[in-house]
DNA sequence: TCTTCTCACACCTTTGAAGTGG
DNA sequence: ACCACTTCAAAGGTGTGAGAAG
């Protein structure tokens, strides 16, 4: 199995979180930094065996602190949105599959027949001005954290292609190229700097997480583009702690991060369905739309009859077939119900292709991948084509690791503010070129 | 024309405060 | 005071479907 990394269009994750639970105290401050220098050139890849204390990055991070703003930002997110729309810029690529710093740790997605079952069908997730739970719900259960160590978990959305689709006659289809992505968000678990012991008791849902299509969204939520297509990503930090109580990550999060990828959890954002499918399987699953289910507990056919929507036949063909995960173009070799071999469609258009190839297999996802890196069977990720785990590109990239200043206190309280300011550190080539990004909130 | 997006709405679950009894 | 449980109303998560927007 090969999961394909794609190119889209980028800006890498800046945001910091607001502080949406500011009852717990774990949320209480949200901290940034001016950034004064770009330090030289790109992360050396240090082998995960060696990531515990050792610092190869000759740059240390001292984290900012400024009072806690309005939504919990700690600049003006959006101060500069030209720079989103630069096409000029290299198209930047994300990294779609499992790294593990720590070797131990593996991630369970739950629900796995559930997000299998969407994914056979091209899962669609709504997205809305006011923001719109994901469902599947992403719930992860945790394995071989450290004890008593705590960590911190995330969550971010990202691309998986570069491509703007359509749905035309019951087929998704590729109608252009990608609209620049929103700078991602992280959402991080409210569980989070908690210890490993307390992170593996239980699944960790992202239930609250919410998706959008506001660009202007001030609720911390994440942003994206409708009929485009994405993939969630869970990410695990180990977080360090200082000697003056503060929590903080390690200097080296390159060295320290883990990122899992859950193939089947890719889906095509949208403002309104488009497969009745797909509404079905969500009405006869998610708890809250139970109005819509007959008396027998499913779907309401008749209304779904209603919706002028196209079946999709080209799903009950792959199901016939027994091969859900391949694309309309790959089931060319399936039989339809008349014995005609499918049409190749117009070349002009062209049809949605998944670009991850989903496993047929119970076992974890990310164990495959693992697998493969670990037998060097894969270009997947080899440390010495790929200095970031972000990006394929990263040699070619002005790839810098920044130093950001104290601007006041130097006491942060606000761990998830860290953690997604340090990611964003390794994972944007723009990080430092952004203009918004230097802004101050301090003067 | 065609595609994509928005909104009020009915219907439902979840949440959490208030109450009740042991 | 404390705990376990119940009640109940408010908050909020669903897809709908007509119409707006582009």
């Amino acid at each position: 199995m090969l999961a394909i990394c794609s190119t889209s269009s980028d800006e890498g994750n800046k945001s910091t979180y607001p502080n949406e639970e500011d009852t717990d105290g774990i949320f209480n401050s949200a901290s940034t930094g001016i950034i004064t220098t770009s330090s030289s050139s790109r992360i050396p890849y240090s082998h995960p065996h060696h990531h515990h204390h050792h610092h190869r990055s000759p740059v240390s991070l001292v984290y900012g602190h400024t009072p806690t703003p309005a939504y919990g930002f700690g600049f003006s997110f959006y101060e500069d949105m030209s720079s989103f729309a630069d096409t000029s810029r290299s198209p930047y690529t994300f990294i779609h599959t499992t790294k593990r710093a720590d070797p131990n740790i593996d991630a369970k997605l739950e629900n796995m027949d559930l997000w299998k079952r969407f994914a056979a069908l091209n899962l669609e997730m709504i997205i809305t001005k006011n923001g719109r739970r994901m469902f599947p719900t992403f719930k992860i259960l945790l394995t071989g954290l450290d004890p008593t160590s705590k960590y911190i978990v995330y969550m971010d959305v990202v691309p998986v292609d570069n491509h703007r689709y359509k749905y035309h006659n019951s087929q998704w289809m590729i109608t252009g190229a990608a609209e620049p992505h929103m700078p991602g968000r992280f959402y991080p678990h409210p569980d989070s700097n908690s210890t490993g012991a307390q992170l593996m008791k239980q699944p960790l849902s992202f239930g609250k997480l919410k998706l959008t299509n506001n660009t202007t969204d001030q609720n911390g939520h994440i942003i994206l583009n409708s009929m485009h297509k994405y993939i969630p990503r869970l990410h695990i930090i180990q977080a360090v702690s200082s000697s003056n109580t503060d929590t903080k990550l390690s200097m080296t999060p390159l060295d320290n991060v883990n990122i899992f990828i859950f193939p089947e959890t890719q889906f095509i954002a949208v403002t309104a369905y488009q497969n009745e499918h797909v509404t079905r399987l969500k009405i006869d699953n998610n708890p809250f739309a139970k109005g819509f289910r007959d008396n027998n507990g499913h779907a309401n056919r008749k209304d779904v009859k209603s919706i002028k929507r196209h079946i999709d036949d080209d799903y009950d063909r792959r199901l016939k077939c027994n091969d859900l995960y391949t694309t309309p173009e790959s089931s060319k070799r399936c039989k339809s119900s008349s014995g005609e071999e499918d049409q190749t469609p117009p070349s002009r258009i062209v049809p949605a292709s998944s670009t991850i190839d989903v496993p047929d297999s119970t076992t974890s996802f990310t164990d495959s991948y693992e697998n493969q890196f670990h037998s060097h069977q894969s270009h997947l990720y080899d440390p010495n084509l790929y200095t970031s785990p972000y990006s394929r590109f990263a040699p070619t990239y002005p790839f810098t690791y920044s130093t950001m200043t104290s601007i006041g206190p130097t006491s942060s309280t606000n761990p998830f503010t860290l953690a997604a300011a340090a990611a964003s550190r390794y994972s944007s080539p723009y990080t430092f070129s952004s203009p918004y990004y230097q802004h101050s909130t301090s003067s």
